[in-house]
RNA sequence: GGGCGGUUAGCUCAGUUGGUUAGAGCGCUACGUUGACAUCGUAGAGGUCAUUGGUUCGAAUCCAUUACCGCCCA
């Protein structure tokens, strides 16, 4: 490309599209077992089949594929899985809501259709996200892309279940579920929210037998009286102490009932006399255990009442409760009702109403399988970072409950258990019995997650038979290095595949776990599209360019705490990528100009490298090793800035601009030292890549011709070299920056233009200022717009001058035209109070006794060398204020 | 109720084994368009590190307390 046809700003639209195509066209991320090289690998943790890429997608997905970038760059074999997972309940929905509109329900198709129906779905509309992942830049292995009901999968899924059953680790029980009386399926913890509703707390009286007393019980259901088999009350609670061993009559239904006592109950709580409902509410439950009472389920899977409540039958509970309230009201079974507020669960996907309710449903005993998953986690097999998860993982693992996995739906893996017609036995195997006539398969489907736990292994074709031992994927790939999630499902997914990892290879199934933040709005709130406060990730892709977004959220993220995201920030990134092409136009721009003058001569032979060289070279060496470093550690923010200041600062601030004045003094190396510049870019370019990707790509074949049919995401980042670091130069070159921000300052706070040429005083100290000065003589009168520089004030002339310290430098500038040069004699004089009082505590701490005896050496003569320091610039203000 | 975090500049955050005159970006103020970039440049202002107490020669950093905020589990 002609430079002059590089536009001044970045077109992000033309450059995504091309780079997206080429790299999935050329396969540029494909990946094979390669016993020459070391591998990374990584499986996305799959979205669900009818998501669109969220903020949090695109966050997590952004990690990932700055971790495969960078390993790929470093010469690693990466493979980086993608999938989707089928989400149960959510398609299911999906395709049940267009069956509404035309009336229907999946009953009038049946399982079998309506199954195909929802496949149909999946095809069609399906998968959105993963076309979105394109855009993101993801670099994924296309060809290695799995879906959880892809026959493989599947397979492992029915294998898995038969194995654990076998082993007695799976059961069927009795458990409180979280109903959906719509989708009339339990669905788990995670798919319900809460919401507060205003709702009414009932008084009802339950008279004691053989007394003409009653006890009064608080509840916010009394439709569910009907399934009372007990009333419990704290044993501490001196109120009802003498109800030991006494019964209820339960109202309306004239049946006795015990009293219990168990500590779970809240004294303060209504009267302090709960009614128990074991099969509908958890708590109950749990106390009908310890109590030995009965669990009567008075709800029908629609959430109307059933045959047990009389003439309350086939209402809806709303209105049962009502007619119920009415006829206890009538009784005088009322003491009182009162207003209350309390948090109800919803259905995330249906927005029903959620009842706990007492059904029979498939669980895996977790006990077992969750020891050796702690251990892993102990002894640091597997690390989590951020740290403090460990702890919450713990916490969690140690108290486990049992998980449950069967889901009422249609869509899914149907459990592959039957049960013989006549004996009622069960039958559990992969394939259906012989006399298939004889069986009913079990109608329920499991848990998507029951097939995402194997999703590490499942992906690369694992099958628990031998075979294995002859997968080339499974061997080479298994186990995976990095996990990025978030922290939301820590114990859904993540502690459930180190389990199933384990009891399935042995083996973990990854070793580095990452759990990213939670994306929030500018105000802290958690982003979600019920409050509205959502930001499109797609609508900012397309509005700032997606290295934009992933630039600026990596930027603004910093580990373990959240990210609070505004639109207004996308400019961080906007800006970054603008200041990055620049300076590419400009290089490219010069070294055109350049090449045209050139030559031929041999005149570059005899550059060397000067310190702007060696400067550069430790800035470069120092931030490759810091962003290494960042990177392991998983402080992606903290890298994403290293790189961030090392360009805009160092290299476009200082490098370029001094770079201008070298090509300027020195025009016959022209061509030497805008290569070394361009060589320098095309670096930065390369450890931009994993973070911003299309436009580091556009750079780097631009840079240079014949690179069409290769990527730079193939490219090697070179190792780090320790060498070339010079923290003293550093330092050195900072007290030039020093002295140049000084005299900049001394002219902008004082009015003098900065295009102004005056002659500049500096005046070093001693012999080590006078040599650095002199070598960098020439960049700091040209930084500074400077006429000359002279190291002794002209005695003999009687002006003013504007005055600072740097260090061991004291800077003189003639002051004829400034008016008001009070100002800088006011500014000298508070630096001369700040740093008597700084001298003073120095001071003070190096004539304590017992500061000189206990700390370091090495301290105290760092202590006393700031002494010194202070000491010299404190009397070169001195000697200014005269 | 139990557990885990957090509280540093107007905002968002760094500050990794205790030794800095406490840093960055954004925002703000002033000046600037002599051709890489105004999605920019140059410079500047701005903090008693939530509270109280303790350990120490020395605390933003360690310990304890209080307050407030957030998350997870129940």
């Amino acid at each position: 490309m002609k430079v002059k046809e590089i536009e001044k700003n970045y077109n992000f639209e033309d450059s995504e599209k091309k780079w997206q195509e080429f790299w999935e066209k050329n396969k540029v991320y494909e990946s094979h077992p390669n016993p020459k090289k070391k591998k990374y690998s990584v499986v996305i943790p799959p979205p669900n089949v009818t998501g669109i890429l969220h903020f949090g997608h695109m966050f997590n997905n952004t990690i990932q594929d700055i971790y495969c970038r960078w390993k790929r760059m470093q010469g690693f074999e990466v493979c980086w899985v993608p999938g989707m997972d089928h989400a149960g309940i959510a398609t299911q929905v999906m395709v049940e809501k267009e069956l509404a509109k035309e009336g229907k329900t999946k009953y009038d198709l049946g399982r079998e259709k309506f199954v195909n129906l929802v496949w149909d779905w999946k095809e069609k509309n399906g998968g959105i996200i993963l076309k979105q992942l394109r855009k993101l830049g993801a670099s994924v292995d296309w060809s290695k892309e799995r879906f959880t009901l892809d026959e493989g999968l599947s397979l492992n899924v029915k294998k898995v279940f038969v194995d654990l059953y076998k082993k007695g680790l799976i059961y069927r029980g009795n458990r409180i579920v979280n109903w959906d009386p719509e989708s009339q399926t339990a669905v788990s913890d995670d798919e319900i929210f809460y919401e507060e509703r205003k709702e009414k707390l009932y008084y009802i009286k339950y008279k004691i037998v053989d007394s003409d007393e009653y006890v009064t019980i608080a509840t916010t259901r009394p439709e569910t009286m009907f399934g009372d088999t007990g009333v419990a009350v704290n044993p501490e609670d001196t109120r009802y102490k003498h109800l030991i061993n006494k019964e209820v009559n339960l109202p309306l239904v004239n049946k006795k009932i015990p009293i219990v006592f168990d500590t779970y109950v809240d004294k303060e709580f209504g009267t302090g006399a709960l009614k128990i409902t074991p099969a509908h509410d958890i708590n109950d439950f749990e106390i009908g255990q310890r109590h030995n009472l009965n669990a009567v389920t008075v709800l029908n899977k629609d959430s109307t009442l059933n045959e047990l409540t009389g003439e309350f039958s086939g209402m809806e509970i709303h209105k049962a409760r009502k007619a119920i309230v009415k006829k206890l009201e009538e009784n005088g079974l009322i003491e009182k009702i009162e207003d209350y507020t309390h948090n109800v669960a919803f259905s995330d996907r249906t927005k029903a109403v959620i009842e706990p309710y007492l059904s029979e449903q498939w669980f895996v005993s977790m006990k077992k399988l969750a020891e050796p998953a702690i251990e892993v986690v102990r002894n640091g097999d597997i690390r989590f970072y951020p740290e403090r998860y460990i702890k919450v993982y713990f916490h969690w693992m140690e108290n486990i409950r049992d998980w449950c996995i069967s889901r009422q739906l249609w869509w899914g893996h149907q459990i592959p258990i039957w049960y013989h017609n006549d004996t009622g036995g069960i039958y559990c195997e992969i394939n259906p019995p012989q006399d298939i006539e004889n069986w009913t398969q079990d109608e329920d489907v499991l848990d998507t997650w029951f097939s995402s736990w194997l999703w590490p292994l499942s992906v690369f074709g694992w099958s628990n038979d031998k075979s294995d031992n002859d997968n080339k994927n499974l061997q080479y790939y298994y186990p995976t290095d990095f996990l990025s999630t978030g922290p939301e499902i820590i114990f859904l997914w993540v502690a459930r595949m180190i389990m199933a990892g384990l009891e399935y290879t042995g083996k973990i199934p990854f070793s580095d776990v990452y759990f990213h933040s939670t994306i929030r709005d500018g105000k802290g709130v958690k982003m979600s599209k019920t409050l509205g406060n959502y930001s499109d990730a797609i609508e900012l892709m397309e509005k700032y360019g997606t290295d934009a977004l992933r630039f600026t959220i990596i930027y603004i993220a910093p580990l373990g705490n959240d990210v609070l995201f505004e639109e207004e920030k996308t400019q961080i990134g906007r800006n970054f990528i603008t200041k990055l092409w620049n300076a590419g136009r400009f290089l490219l721009m010069t070294k055109e100009k350049f090449s045209e003058n050139i030559s031929g001569t041999n005149e570059s032979l005899n550059y060397r490298d000067d310190l702007i060289d060696v400067w550069m070279e430790s800035r470069f060496n120092s931030t490759l090793q810091n962003a290494e470093k960042y990177l392991k550690e998983y402080r992606i923010n903290e890298y994403s800035k290293t790189l961030y200041n090392f360009v805009w600062s160092d290299f476009c601030d200082w490098y370029i601009e001094l770079m201008k004045i070298k090509l300027n003094e020195n025009p016959k190396n022209g061509d030497i030292i805008i290569n070394k510049a361009l060589f320098y870019f095309e670096s930065i370019l390369k450890i931009l890549h994993p973070v911003i990707p299309y436009v580091t790509e556009e750079l780097w074949h631009i840079l240079e011709d014949g690179r069409d049919d290769k990527s730079i995401s193939k490219e090697i980042i070179s190792e780090y070299n320790t060498a070339r670091i010079n923290k003293e130069f550093e330092k050195k070159f900072e007290e030039v920056k020093e002295i140049v921000i000084s005299i900049r300052n001394l002219k902008a706070t004082n009015g003098i233009p900065s295009s102004k040429k005056l002659t500049a005083f500096i005046m070093p100290g001693d012999e080590n200022a006078s040599a650095l000065l002199s070598e960098f003589n020439t960049y700091i009168l040209k930084l500074c717009n400077l006429e000359e520089i002279k190291t002794e004030l002209d005695k003999n002339e009687v002006i003013n001058y504007l005055n600072s310290v740097v260090n061991k430098f004291e800077i003189c500038l003639p002051a004829e035209d400034v008016k008001n040069l009070s100002s800088n004699n006011e500014k000298v004089k508070k630096e001369l109070e700040n740093i008597e009082s700084y001298l003073s505590g120095l001071n003070k701490k190096l004539t304590n006794e017992n500061f000189l005896a206990k700390a370091s050496e090495s301290v105290i003569n760092a202590e006393r060398k700031k002494q010194e320091e202070a000491e010299i610039k404190l009397n070169k203000l001195k000697k200014l204020i005269k």
